[in-house]
DNA sequence: GGCCAGGACTCAA
DNA sequence: TTGAGTCATGGC
């Protein structure tokens, strides 16, 4: 193993530390390690596994790369995960200027100053976490997805610690039903997570082709897996596809922000959510994010 | 013990 | 197209 160190420079309205604790909530959680301001994690290349060490000073992130052989493209991959993963190409300040407009909501600018949309990377990944997550408490749906990962998911050791990446497609299908049934996997979460692995594997899904189409396009692509609703398909679009017009409508936490900031009721309806989201065309997942992140 | 949790599905009317 | 029932288990 040989390690390697690059850096992408930061952009303005950038917090690495706030982005940091986006990902430090208490939960079980293999898919990276956090600590003394760094984040660790296992990321699956083309030419195989490596582990990015990813880190911050006053003007750059570093990102420290270990793998067995260390490719210039390597490198250049390694960035493209980080700019994706920390959403770090685009410049947010049209989110805050109409942010200091919004009385209820301006005080976000410096609660949350630097706080970006942190993606999921990984579109399988995406979609099988909002199966898990649906319905039920985190801390659990925390703790299911930990036992999926570390008995199937690829991993490479560094210092001897283990870090993992989500196991592929093709892994999923091949889990026995009565193995997932022993992780406290519904029945139907098993069955949600099979149509996910099939779309992948035989019907040709990836995020390469979903980026080639339109936003309503990969929606209607998505919402034809059964298991996927419009929460999930939102919720994706905006982690993973960057489609930055999502709502997640009907999610608990956005209904208890909204509640909470603009008085509304406990359960907003559709047309509640987009007149207090009009404001922000085009910005309307980071102000989602944005909701979210005020209350944790 | 009861209600709720980062929902989505089926089925009836 | 809308509403009730179902899934399924941990956290509080």
């Amino acid at each position: 193993m040989i390690t390697v160190e690059t850096k992408i420079l930061q952009p303005k309205n950038f917090c690495f530390g706030r982005c940091m604790g986006v990902l430090d909530r208490g939960y079980e959680e293999l898919l990276y390690t956090l600590n003394d301001r760094t984040i660790t994690r296992c990321i699956r290349l083309a030419s195989g596994l490596a582990i990015i060490q990813v880190s911050s000073n006053d003007n750059d992130l570093i990102i420290k790369i270990t793998k067995d052989v260390i490719e210039r493209e390597d490198e250049v991959a390694c960035r493209d995960y980080v700019t994706d993963w920390f959403d770090i190409n685009r410049d947010i300040s049209g989110f805050y200027n109409q942010l200091k407009q919004c009385k209820q909501t301006q005080h976000f600018v410096d609660q949350l100053y630097g706080l970006r949309l942190m993606g999921i990377v990984d579109l399988f990944e995406a979609l099988c976490w909002c199966v898990i997550g649906q319905q039920i408490n985190l801390t659990f749906a925390h703790t299911i997805k930990a036992r999926l990962v570390q008995k199937y998911g690829d991993f490479i050791e560094l210092n001897g610690e283990k870090y993992h990446c989500f196991p592929e497609p093709y892994v999923v299908i091949n889990i026995c039903e009565d193995e997932l049934k022993h992780m406290q996997f519904s029945r139907q979460k098993i069955q949600y997570l099979y149509n996910i692995a099939k779309a992948f594997e035989d019907q040709g899904l990836n995020k390469e082709s979903l980026l080639n189409r339109s936003a309503s396009d990969q929606m209607k692509q998505l919402l034809l897996i059964k298991g996927i609703g419009p929460w999930t398909a939102n919720y994706v679009s905006m982690k993973s596809l960057r489609n930055m017009r999502c709502i997640a409508y009907g999610d608990t936490g956005l209904s208890t922000a909204l509640h909470k900031y603009f008085d509304t009721e406990k359960k907003p309806n559709y047309q509640t959510i987009d007149a207090l989201f009009e404001p922000f065309a085009g910005w309307e997942a980071y102000f989602n994010f944005y909701l979210w992140s005020s209350l944790a």
